[in-house]
DNA sequence: ATCTTTTATCGTAATATTGCAATATAATAA
DNA sequence: TTATTATATTGCAATATTACGATAAAAGAT
């Protein structure tokens, strides 16, 4: 085979994997910092920004986009990218929440196996 | 080509696309929370858990090791694996720093374009 | 030494990702 | 209408990932 046999995991964990895999290109993490750093954000200005061609950089919104990362909105013959905070809420608690297992687990008396 | 540009990077956002990366399947993700969930971690345990053969969660399994997401260490016949809180912590903290900077972003006047 | 248990590695097929040239589309300007 | 500008889509080659059977390696048990 080849393919993820993603049927055989739960929604959630399928759902936090699609959104780790929409950020796990040097390039995608450079255009949501970027788009956090200006306060326009046209796509015009990303090409410039970033070492690749303009195709391969559309292509990247559009997988930001369909993670729901980030949002755009036309803007006469530009297209307005911003970040969608509720998409990076929800990465930020799952993390904190493994953060407060650990805590948890951490201070228990028998689970100091590693 | 086909291969990613990698180096055209900056060495943060690559060390943060691996991370991601390496949490970039349910597999891993699952396995991760399973190591949370469980006080005594060998390897065996996750195999029963997951629906995968054990080659390919022994490859999962490196590839959270090689990301320094989960450690490893030798107890008799079994490998006794971990979560690695500092990892952790480094996601944790990239995200509130963008949740942050998202906050900043959403109170100032100008950056009302989305 | 041989068996058993647990984990790792090799080899390989199926599939997915990455990058870009070429081209298409959409909206505005001249 | 014909540019021009900004972004998307198509097609394809190079490479990476996923999954697993077969097999190896390492350590303890008999």
């Amino acid at each position: 085979m080849g393919a993820s046999k993603s049927e055989s995991f739960s929604a959630e964990h399928n759902e936090m994997a699609t959104l780790f895999k929409a950020m796990s290109h040097p390039a995608r993490v450079a255009i949501v910092e970027y788009l956090l750093s200006v306060d326009t954000c046209i796509c015009g200005d990303i090409v410039n920004e970033l070492p690749l061609a303009q195709p391969t950089i559309s292509q990247h919104l559009k997988e930001l986009k369909n993670a729901n990362i980030i949002k755009g909105t036309i803007e006469g013959t530009a297209i307005c990218y911003c970040i969608n905070p509720e998409t990076i809420q929800k990465i930020e608690k799952h993390f904190s929440s493994i953060t407060f297992q650990l805590k948890n687990k951490l201070n228990s008396s028998n689970s100091n196996c590693c």
